[in-house]
RNA sequence: CGGCGUGUGGCUCAGCUUGGUAGAGCGCUUCGUUCGGGACGAAGAGGUCGCAGGUUCAAAUCCUGUCACGCCGACCA
């Protein structure tokens, strides 16, 4: 009973305080720490290789559809931010700069890129000459910098890491193509990796990004039912080209303007793991992006035998797996709570009665499920275990999303579902600004996308009336 | 940026109203006993009270300013 107790205090329960359940597991997964810059946060090792592990699959899925990576500078220099005139006046308002160089004040300030647009377009126009030289397939991983007035550990900091793909094509179709492309890379990897259901679509005007022809996004739906945008891919038409001058010489010897795309995704991905999977008892990682997969845990382990049993059950699965023994001094019932809440997907209870029974207890962190598994055989029991565990969760993701999209006809409805269910909202829109912009005054609920997969509700438009052009997901967004 | 709230050992907090030598629990260290859902005993280490200024014989406590964090709102590709 006094464990019980211990343990309710250590996490907010989500029922009674979301945002404090957040928090609570951000810190005690010890994925981040806040540091003494403000906004700014630390990435520990448990949240760091989260993002490792991110980086390696993407990586990997990005090189095979040609893509190379580069490294462009952290500094932009005014003037040349300031060439493409909507990309400006998005960013300005967040844009940290550099005055001084030691103690002399610089000629032209220098900006700590917010992202790279403007550099890769600078770079583009120097390189870029002939119809040979194209297509441009660029990714840089990095920091950006945007000056945000309230922050959240991986929602929102002012300094993050992400990655930025930035391509150059000699016509349109193919930037469309390029820029779909990598919307699906996105999706995929997130529900193959992460277990994450997305919504693919493409965003409003009102919400697109500064300078783009069309942004498209993959949108989740987060366990307290607000949406977020979990990656973005832009398809540029030759707007940057004219604003930066990069032309080249087509097979007619006639000059130019390429087409550009730009696509990324950030640490935020990680927020929608814990938002989409964690409980009350901590983390839940699936067992495909989890930098610890298995955690032994000795039973018992100052008796003979028991700790090079366990050392050697996981020399056994580190062929297969990224393994640990918890070999410290505690009591086991302190180790299965703390493997709990760092979310490792699956441990390995062994003590001396399974010893003498040649068997080990595997134990899965999302339904806690105890399966005695004899020690024979134990690496491919794991190995079935753990792909059933990733599996299972992306079907509570997908039920958890679908029971919670609202299929709307009304205004009354509409309202009806943010102040009782909240989640996404499929609805019919005249697709005008001012009633988007009205949307949001008088409920609080944004545009999410104009998904793919469109559906014709009715004939007009939720909030006004008028005739509907499109069928949009509303939501409230982190 | 606006409203509300919070800053006291590593963590959670008490003390502040009514100024007078800084407390508790957890954690940590060492030793011993334990070990199948956050074990127990003994002995130890550790804070100058977010920061700056002021009032006072005397400030964690009163006053002013400031910084950080949290929540709500506005803003945010």
């Amino acid at each position: 009973m006094a464990n019980d107790k211990k343990l309710v205090e250590a996490i907010t329960s989500m029922e009674e305080d979301f945002a404090q359940w957040y928090t609570d597991v951000v810190k005690k997964a010890e994925l981040v720490d806040y540091s003494s810059v403000r906004g700014c946060m630390i990435l520990r090792p448990a949240g760091y290789a989260i993002w490792e592990n991110i980086q390696k699959e993407l990586d990997r899925r990005f090189k095979e559809t040609g893509v190379e990576n580069v490294y462009m500078p952290l500094f932009i220099p005014e003037s040349l931010l300031q060439k493409e005139k909507d990309h400006v006046e998005g960013f300005a308002p967040e844009v940290a700069w550099v005055t001084h160089g030691g103690l002399e004040e610089l000629p032209e300030r220098l900006c700590v890129r917010p992202t790279s647009e403007t550099l890769f377009c600078d770079l583009y126009s120097n390189i870029v000459q002939s119809y040979r030289d194209l297509p441009k397939l660029y990714n840089q991983w990095c920091s950006v910098v945007r000056w945000e007035k309230t922050t959240r550990p991986f929602l929102r900091s002012m300094e993050f890491l992400w990655q930025e793909g930035h391509t150059a094509h000699a016509t349109a179709e193919e930037a469309e193509e390029r820029t779909i492309q990598m919307l699906n890379v996105y999706a995929d990897f997130c529900e193959e990796v992460l277990a994450i259901p997305m919504i693919k679509g493409r965003k409003t005007d009102k919400e697109k990004f500064a300078g783009a022809h069309a942004t498209y996004t993959i949108e989740a739906l987060m366990h307290d039912g607000k949406a977020l945008q979990s990656g973005t891919s832009h398809n540029f038409g030759d707007g940057f080209a004219h604003a930066f001058d990069i032309q080249y010489t087509d097979e007619n010897n006639k000059l130019q303007y390429v087409h550009q795309t730009s696509w990324g995704m950030s640490t935020r991905i990680i927020g929608a793991i814990i938002m989409v999977h964690g409980d009350d008892s901590g983390l839940v990682l699936p067992p495909r992006i989890a930098p610890t997969q298995i955690m032994v845990i000795p039973v018992n382990q100052r008796k003979e035998g028991v700790l090079d049993r366990a050392y050697a059950l996981r020399d056994e699965l580190s062929s297969r797996f990224s393994v640990k023994v918890d070999d410290s001094n505690k009591s086991p019932g302190w180790k299965f709570s703390e493997q709990e809440m760092r979310g490792i997907p699956v441990r390995i209870e062994i003590g001396p009665k399974d010893i003498e029974a040649n068997q080990a207890v595997v134990v899965r962190r999302d339904n806690r499920e105890k399966t005695i598994v004899s020690l024979d055989n134990i690496t491919e029991a794991v190995a079935a275990i753990l792909e059933q565990m990733q599996a299972d969760m992306l079907a509570r993701a997908i039920a958890h999303r679908d029971e919670n999209t609202h299929e709307v006809r009304t205004w009354d409805a509409f309202t009806d579902v943010l102040t009782r269910k909240q989640g996404f909202i499929k609805a019919m829109w005249c697709g005008e600004r001012a009633c988007e912009e009205a949307i949001k005054e008088e409920t609080g609920a944004t545009t999410r996308c104009m998904p793919f997969e469109q559906e014709k509700l009715s004939d007009v438009c939720v909030h006004c009336g008028k005739p509907a052009k499109v069928m949009v997901y509303f939501g409230k967004a982190y």
